[in-house]
DNA sequence: ACCCCATATTCTGTATACAATTCCGCATCC
DNA sequence: GGATGCGGAATTGTATACAGAATATGGGGT
């Protein structure tokens, strides 16, 4: 039940996906072990984790650093999802059942208004990412899911920037994906999937890549 | 910077890698701490590390445990591999120089009699990671590689058993994958790596389900 | 024999202390 | 002016102590 490491590693595992710490930023351990109420032990064994999930870096002697998100790092984290749920999603075609795929439409229609109700960006990244979660579960294969997940945690911020312009046509295209799996259209499934990740992975590019131009402008 | 906590991290991560673990035995810190001659706070940080990476699992209260290998297990993460390995390989035959491919080459024609003459199983096994992961490396995607690496540790042990009755086919397989990337053959690549794979994946779980309780035994 | 509960023991979870290292400002030198 | 070297402060790395949870032990009741 003893939870401080638990607790320490949600709050800076939330901390580093939200990019509440600066790009390469370097991380006292003391000030945030004061901060979320912690003594550095826990927090040292929490960073270790998510240095492993490659959410912040690490170099001997001199600490821990946030994990900067880069344009190439957004292209190479999309191809990883594009290749991890392609893969899902040809086996979740071959192996869900029919209550699966009628459980999958149910949330496909019970969620459909949010994406047009103004709904907060924040919550329909969440559905977003459970959608895409709940096919990937059909795969069968829990270790896919985790590594999907993991990707997840890695870009949410710059999907959340993405999202406030696409919300309208995202659900269009889940429904898309998801009825080439109804029909049990592995092909057709998994162009389906490619394409989505490859749409928001051009325009997640683009966004960093501006955020960064926009960083480095030169000063006269 | 001396750093223990890199030390002790290699050495337990060969020791998970090498099952030199029981399957599913609880570790004990301040015994293996002894052992491995540090105290518990390096020890713990790098088992959390190597927690995060699928080698060993955490219970709050309870600590660290093995990860046992099932034949469940191997199959998901060969799934993992198809799925990381076939879009690396495209994206090498796209993005691989000319003189890429040379040293690709060279490293087969290099390493070709290593297959034949001897060569011990543990080495056999190294030479094989290390083709794979140069394929993946061409793919120009840190990540991918990073990703392919890990669960390479995951199931190292099993591809060692493995291979032991496949040496002799896995040089022609390489050169037969690699004759596809050299002829800009994107298709063909990526279906003979996957074909590779699938075998693989086959064998090591049969092995894995037939010699479950066997599987464990200490290595020399 | 078996189960249950109280107690003892072991082991984990976390705080803290201190050593080792890096970082930073400042003076010095070329 | 820029590079270099040298304290001193700040920060990380590791050991250790101790509280509390988990587990093992043992005895008494059924």
């Amino acid at each position: 039940m003893s939870t401080s490491v638990d607790l320490v590693y949600e709050q800076v595992r939330q901390m580093a996906a939200n990019f509440e710490f600066k790009p390469a930023e370097r991380i006292n351990e003391s000030e945030l072990s004061k901060q979320l109420g912690a003594s550095r032990t826990p927090l040292r064994e929490a960073m270790n984790r998510l240095t492993a999930e490659g959410l912040l870096m690490f170099e001997p002697g001199r600490g821990f650093f946030c994990q900067p998100l880069t344009p190439e790092l957004v292209v190479h984290l999309y191809e990883i999802r594009e290749a991890l749920e392609t893969a899902a999603i040809r086996a979740a075609v071959e192996r869900a059942s029919d209550d699966d795929i009628a459980i999958l439409r149910q949330f496909l229609t019970d969620t459909a208004d949010r994406y047009a109700d103004g709904t907060p960006t924040k919550e329909i990244v969440r559905l977003d990412e459970e959608f895409h979660l709940m096919i990937a579960g059909l795969s069968g294969n829990p270790e896919l899911v985790n590594m999907i997940k993991l990707t997840y945690e890695r870009i949410r911020y710059v999907r959340w920037i993405a999202m406030r312009e696409r919300i309208d046509i995202t659900h269009a295209a889940h429904l898309h994906i998801f009825e080439a799996l109804e029909n049990r259209d592995s092909q057709a499934a998994e162009e389906r999937m490619r394409t989505h990740i490859k749409t928001h992975n051009a325009e997640a590019t683009e966004i960093v890549g501006k955020a960064y131009s926009n960083l480095y402008v030169p000063q006269h």
